[in-house]
DNA sequence: AATCAGTACGGAGGCAGCATCCGTTTTGAT
DNA sequence: ATCAAAACGGATGCTGCCTCCGTACTGATT
């Protein structure tokens, strides 16, 4: 028996298929009207009460991690990848983008992520995929600052933010143009000016 | 008659009181609870209904715009002091300071102003303060350019969503120190390399 | 001073969403 | 087939939004 199945043993086959209906037709919702979507129209369109809901899913936030929980997964999957190139300036980059992306999943993600960041509350289920993604990004930082890609003094962090930010203003419906120009400008503040190869 | 006073010829002394009264509580509200706070607990604290107050200001976007209307006053005025510098490059640094303050001048404030500035909507009261700032912003910018200071191909839009983007994350509980990397970070992205006094 | 018409008031009311509680139903185990 | 634990779901109470309309107030007119 792995860890993740019950510790007693009793899986349920009711709360194993009202959990997945929920997942489902959260992410739906999430999708076409951001995260501030409501949850007692998730719970009708799942088919089962707000009670059900709740239960399951004791707050928002709980609700996205889980939503959330195949994207983390496959963000981690697409680090792997970047880490294989040799380019630690490209892989970076890449990363950079790969969580902006992430970020950008729902519109009003960014919020509830910053919220998490931040991390007063450790019982705040985004909190657990905020810290790893910042890990994460400080390993890409330094690994570019080794090779002389990225100034000193800058920690991924910083990088973190300035995705989440991005990633917020992408929400809010600014131009793919503008857009560009600022992680331009971004990738102007972090980049070496004399990169040693 | 000026042109701001009445152009019939009656200016009510209840109208008068009440868009006092509701402007005053109305910034005392927002400061204390962000610009998302119950409206009918400003109208309550005002004492006046709830009417009165759509009365005056049909959307909370409206009232926002009127209690910030002090307050763009100011920046403007702050704008005019620092076009007095000589240092183009000074000038720009101070504005965007200044910028970030207005915008934070209310949890969640930013919010709105993003939305205000993405502009679909013609007749969101906001819309005319932000445009103002991004007009503003990008004549400082032009300057700086001009005294070489600035890199080619920034405009005054990019460091106002930068602007913007800096005030959400403050707004959002993040520590000083951390605001003041995510400056540096963006103040590197817009700097010319070599100044060329 | 008294009257009048226009204006503004304010609260009741309808609506939507959140979150909880508890009587009823489902489920796996025996 | 029976049982107790576990899960369900909807009724419920609450808060906030926004509107509508009978009532009250105000400044002008005589």
């Amino acid at each position: 028996m792995s860890a993740t199945e019950q510790r007693g043993r009793k899986p349920r086959a009711d709360v194993q298929r009202n959990r997945a209906a929920l997942l489902e037709t959260a992410q739906r919702h999430f999708l076409q009207h951001g995260v501030g979507t409501s949850l007692e129209a998730v719970a009708k369109e799942a088919g089962v009460g707000p009670g059900t809901l709740y239960r399951h899913f004791p707050t928002r936030e709980a609700l996205l991690a889980a939503v959330l929980q195949t994207r983390s997964e496959e963000l981690v999957a697409r680090q792997a990848d970047i880490e294989q190139l040799g380019d630690a300036a490209e892989a970076l980059e890449q990363w950079l983008r790969a969580m902006e992306d992430y970020f950008s999943a729902f519109s009003g993600l960014p919020e509830p992520l910053m919220a998490a960041a931040r991390a007063q509350e450790p019982d705040n289920p985004l909190t657990i995929p905020c810290d790893i993604l910042i890990t994460a990004t400080d390993e890409h930082v330094q690994a570019a600052q080794s090779a002389g890609h990225v100034r000193a003094g800058v920690r991924g962090y910083d990088l973190f933010l300035a995705a989440c930010s991005t990633a917020w203003i992408k929400g809010n419906g600014t131009d793919e143009e503008s857009l560009d120009r600022l992680r331009t400008l971004i990738a102007s503040g972090y980049r070496q000016r004399n990169a040693q190869p």
